[in-house]
DNA sequence: CCTTTTATCTGAACAATGTATAGATAATAG
DNA sequence: CTATTATCTATACATTGTTCAGATAAAAGG
C-alpha cells in the first residue's frame, strides 16, 4: 500500500498534489501570468518534464489550481456562515450579509486567486463539471434567500429576482474593486443598496 | 510636417499606433496570454527591439491596448444610445436597457477584449488617470438614471442606490457569462430583475 | 528469491519568448 | 554640407513550454 512517503530521490510519492500545491503558492505570490512550470518543478525538486505525467500542459495545471480555489472559497464561506447561529430574521439577514462579505474579503485577500478563477484558464464550457447549479456557493445563496423569505424579511414576489441579482452584484462589485475600477470602501454600501432594493429592511 | 507616410523600409512613420493596432488585432484573435511581442513586430515588418522605443515592455503595450478598449466600448454605447431619441419615459427606459445590453453584447462579441480590460494588465491604481468618475460610460449611466427620475420612472429615494447597483449587476453578469459561469440567455432577464428591484415598472 | 513489466522521473534538446546592448540608418537642425 | 538626434536593426542571452529517448525504481509474476 503506497504510503505518502517523503521525497525519495527519484520517486516523489505524490507529485500531482505537490504540483497543484506549489503552483498555488507561486500563483498566490506572483499572479497567473508569471507562473512558470519550470519554477514549480524546481521548487519541488523535480525535473520539468515530470510534470507532464500529470498535466498535459501548463494551462491544465493552472486550471486544476483554479478549480480547487472554488472549493476553498466555498469552504471559507461555510466556515463563516456557521458562526451565525439561530433561525431568527436577524440571523438570516446576517447570513445574507456574510455571504456577500466573505466572497469579497476572500477575493481582496488574494486577488491573484480571484483573477485566476475568472480568467481564461478556468473557462467553464457547457459540458464542464463545475457549474453554477452544483456549486456549493450558489446552493448556500439559495438556502439563505429561502431563510429570508420564511422569516418574513424577503417578499415572495422578490424571491425569484433576488437570486441572480445578488450573485451578480456581489461578483460584479468584487471584480470591479479587484481590478481597481472601484474603491474598496464602497463595497459594504453596495451590499446595503442591494438589500434595500430587494426590500430587505433592517 | 511629418505626414503619416506608408512603410519606408527603415522608418515606419507611426510605429506606436501600428503597435497598438496590431496588438489589438492579435489579442482579439488569440487572447491576452498568447500575445507575443515578436509576432506583433513581425506582422508590422519591424524588428522586435523597435517596440521598446514606444513601450517599456510587453505589459505596457497590453495596457495601452486595454485602456483604448474602454474608449471603444464607450463609443459603441454612445452610438447605440444615440439611436433612441425622445424625452419620454419610455425613451429613458429604453436607454437604460440599451446601456446594459450594449455592455454585454460588446463583451460577448469580443471576450478576449473584455478579459484584457479587467485583467491584471489594466489594473487601475489609485493614481490612475482612467478612473470611474471620469469615464464616459459611467457618466452615461448617471445621466440615464437622472432621466429616469425626471420622467417619473425611478423613485428619487432609489436614485442613489441605483448607480452602483446597476453598474455592478451589468458588469457582474457579463463577467460571469464571459467566464462561462452563467448561461448567456440569462442576461436579459437579469436586467429585468434589476429594473424590477429598482422599481422601474413597465 | 529472481525476472519481467509497468509507472515514474531524468537529461538533453528545440523553438519561441521577453529583453538588453551596441551599432546602423535616416530624418532633422545648424 | 555637416552634426545631431530619432528611429530602427542585429545580435545575444536567459528563460520559457514542450518533446522524446532513456534511466530508475516499484509492482507483479514466477
Amino acid at each position: 500500500m503506497p504510503l505518502a512517503k517523503v521525497r525519495n530521490q527519484y520517486h516523489h510519492g505524490d507529485l500531482e498534489s505537490a504540483l497543484v500545491a506549489t503552483a498555488r503558492k507561486l500563483t498566490k505570490r506572483n499572479g497567473v501570468e508569471h507562473l512558470s512550470l519550470r519554477k514549480v518543478a524546481q521548487e519541488i525538486g523535480v525535473s520539468p518534464s515530470a510534470t507532464y505525467h500529470y498535466f498535459p500542459d501548463r494551462d491544465a495545471l493552472l486550471a486544476a489550481v483554479g478549480f480547487s480555489l472554488f472549493e476553498e472559497l466555498a469552504d471559507y464561506q461555510e466556515r463563516e456562515l456557521a458562526k451565525i447561529i439561530g433561525t431568527t430574521a436577524k440571523a438570516a439577514k446576517d447570513r445574507f450579509r456574510s455571504l456577500g462579505m466573505t466572497y469579497f474579503e476572500w477575493a481582496i485577500k488574494e486577488p491573484h486567486f480571484f483573477n485566476l478563477m475568472f480568467s481564461e484558464y478556468c473557462l467553464m464550457g457547457p459540458n464542464s463539471e463545475h457549474k453554477r447549479e452544483d456549486s456549493r456557493a450558489y446552493l448556500n445563496l439559495t438556502r439563505c434567500l429561502d431563510e429570508l423569505v420564511s422569516t418574513g424579511s424577503l417578499d415572495e414576489r422578490m424571491r425569484q429576482h433576488s437570486e441572480l441579482l445578488s450573485w451578480t452584484v456581489v461578483h460584479g462589485a468584487t471584480s470591479l474593486i479587484v481590478s481597481g475600477h472601484l474603491e474598496q470602501d464602497r463595497y459594504e454600501s453596495i451590499l446595503e443598496d442591494l438589500e434595500f432594493s430587494l426590500g430587505i429592511r433592517k
